[in-house]
RNA sequence: GGCGACAUAGCCAAGUGGUAAGGCGUGGGUCUGCAACACCCUGAUCACCAGUUCAAAUCUGGUUGUCGCCUCCA
């Protein structure tokens, strides 16, 4: 397997710390409103990496953070009146519903950064033992950047581009910084906002130590897979990495991965722009099943444009899909040969798997295993019938279904009890295209449409489904 | 200014040296009472220029264009 890191900028082979082992962090949202389908794409894909992983046979410890205390959630909670608590108890809720929708397996352990705290402590008193960080007067404390002769080496740059870069960007109230591009790890409380106490300040964490902390708690030092969306490589993980190297003496992670933005009509999304949509909206118009599948139709490093049209392409392939499983199950229930026949091609199915995982294996190309699902479902419409084997018809449907599965996609489709009234009125339809009565047989079918019913008149006798 | 990415058919998107996967859409056909599903047929020489090579979408240099990070951000 190859992963593209991009510590070296090169795909390299993945070889675990630990035999048969993952262990994985992904930095997860910053709670303060729904989410956005921009964050869900990490979501979706690194919920993808690890199935592959599961799928390969590895043990994948998965630890995604949930970050609970931060300048736009005590925002929201002032403007609300009620406390920051609430806001991120209130949309960590939402987030694990919208996971949940989008088929996001729940990560092995969810930390919360205000759980964590004590470990932060600690981690900031041993770097500032340890000379990589320092107390302002204030109380802030200061990652000292100059110790960390590593320091640039994620994102490529080096402290002088980075200074010169800074200087026109110095923040207020930040003129106790020994060097520009020192960070915070501390900070003290402002009237009103959350704090906890500490030996420099009643305050809250810097953003970056969390994840540092976390992390440590628990996957322990040395971890396989970092991860996130690409802008977080500077200076989030950066800064990771400065922290949790000068403060552990290891190598933090070996592998670090970024999945590319997603833009709105080419532009990237932005609440001033008007193109902010929630994973919660698209769900009003798609099951996001579909986000899923369009969000796995691309590389993971390439940038992905989402548009109306493109979620209707998506829907449409899928589809396809779903059609295929769903006949391969009523051919399974009904098909009466037993026995795999002479034409019946079993090679040609494992070869398409094979294409299937090299596709996987090199550096997760989901666009590419699609394709092999595609081609398996068009090997299986065009391939089976009733004169088909249950052993052939057994193995496609089991092969589709669980390559599908890797990917997250669940080709079950739901199961909706229809009300008698619809069932009679599909009933009355058959009745009346028994006796010739197209005209009624057509107003039937016209009137379960407009329920969002649409009707398919099969060999295996009639089927139905949702729009 | 520094660092980086991308440019493949109407749209989306694989492919990183040997003459272009897959999907959506379009048009034609088969099946169907009609339709839907499905099946068959239908489309590109890979931004541009120059070079390396027996051979390039794929390597090198340049041009143009789009975008990202460097500041909270998935």
């Amino acid at each position: 397997m190859k992963i593209f890191n991009t510590l070296s900028r090169q795909k390299e082979e993945f070889i675990p710390l630990e035999a048969g082992k993952v262990k994985m962090y992904v930095c997860g949202p910053t709670v303060y409103n729904l989410i956005h389908i921009g964050n869900a794409r990490p979501m979706i894909v690194f919920d993808t990496v690890r199935r592959y992983f599961e799928y390969k046979g590895y043990d994948v410890n998965f630890v995604s953070n949930f970050t609970d205390v931060d300048d736009k959630i005590i925002k929201k909670a002032i403007e609300e009146g009620v406390d920051a608590d609430t806001v991120s108890k209130r949309y960590i809720n939402e987030c694990k519903k919208d996971m949940e929708a989008m088929n996001v397996k729940p990560a092995t352990k969810n930390p919360l950064a205000t759980e964590e705290i004590c470990g932060m402590l600690d981690m900031i008193a041993h770097l500032i033992e340890s000379g990589h960080a320092y107390a302002a007067k204030d109380g802030t404390v200061y990652f000292r950047t100059k110790s960390f002769d590593q320091y640039g080496k994620l994102s490529h740059k080096n402290l002088e581009d980075l200074q010169s870069g800074f200087r026109e960007l110095k923040v207020t109230g930040e003129e106790e910084k020994e060097d520009p591009s020192d960070f915070v790890l501390w900070k003290p409380k402002k009237e009103g906002e959350p704090y906890w106490e500490s030996p420099w300040c009643d305050g809250r964490p810097g953003w970056h130590i969390e994840c540092s902390v976390m992390s440590k708690k628990y996957l322990g030092d040395q971890i396989d897979i970092h991860a996130g969306g690409e802008d977080l490589i500077f200076p989030h993980h950066e800064n990771e990495i400065a922290q949790s190297e000068a403060a552990n003496g290891k190598e933090f992670a070996k592998y670090w991965m970024h999945n590319a933005f997603l833009n709105i009509d080419n532009r990237k999304m932005s609440k001033s722009l008007g193109n902010f949509f929630s994973v919660r909206d698209i769900s009003e118009k798609y099951d996001l099943q579909v986000l899923r599948f369009f969000m796995l139709s691309a590389h993971y490093r390439s940038p992905l444009n989402f548009s109306a049209d493109l979620m209707e392409s998506s829907k449409n392939g899928l589809e396809r899909i779903l059609t295929a499983v769903d006949k391969l199950k009523s051919l399974e229930a009904s098909v009466k040969t037993v026995g795999m026949l002479e034409k019946e091609d079993k090679n040609q199915v494992n070869a398409l798997v094979e294409k299937y995982e090299a596709a996987m294996d090199d550096d997760f190309n989901t666009a590419d295993a699609i394709s092999a699902i595609f081609e398996l479902v068009k090997v299986s419409n065009s391939t089976t019938d009733e004169e088909s084997s249950l052993e052939y018809v057994t193995l496609l449907k089991n092969t589709i279904e669980k390559l599908c599965d890797i990917l997250g996609i669940i080709t079950e489709k739901e199961e909706v009890i229809l009300a008698e009234e619809i069932e009679a009125m599909i009933a009355a339809r058959q009745q009346a295209r028994k006796d010739k009565d197209f005209a009624l047989a057509d107003e039937i079918r016209g009137k379960l449409l407009d329920q969002g019913i649409v009707l398919e008149d099969t060999r295996e006798g009639v089927k139905w489904k949702r729009v």
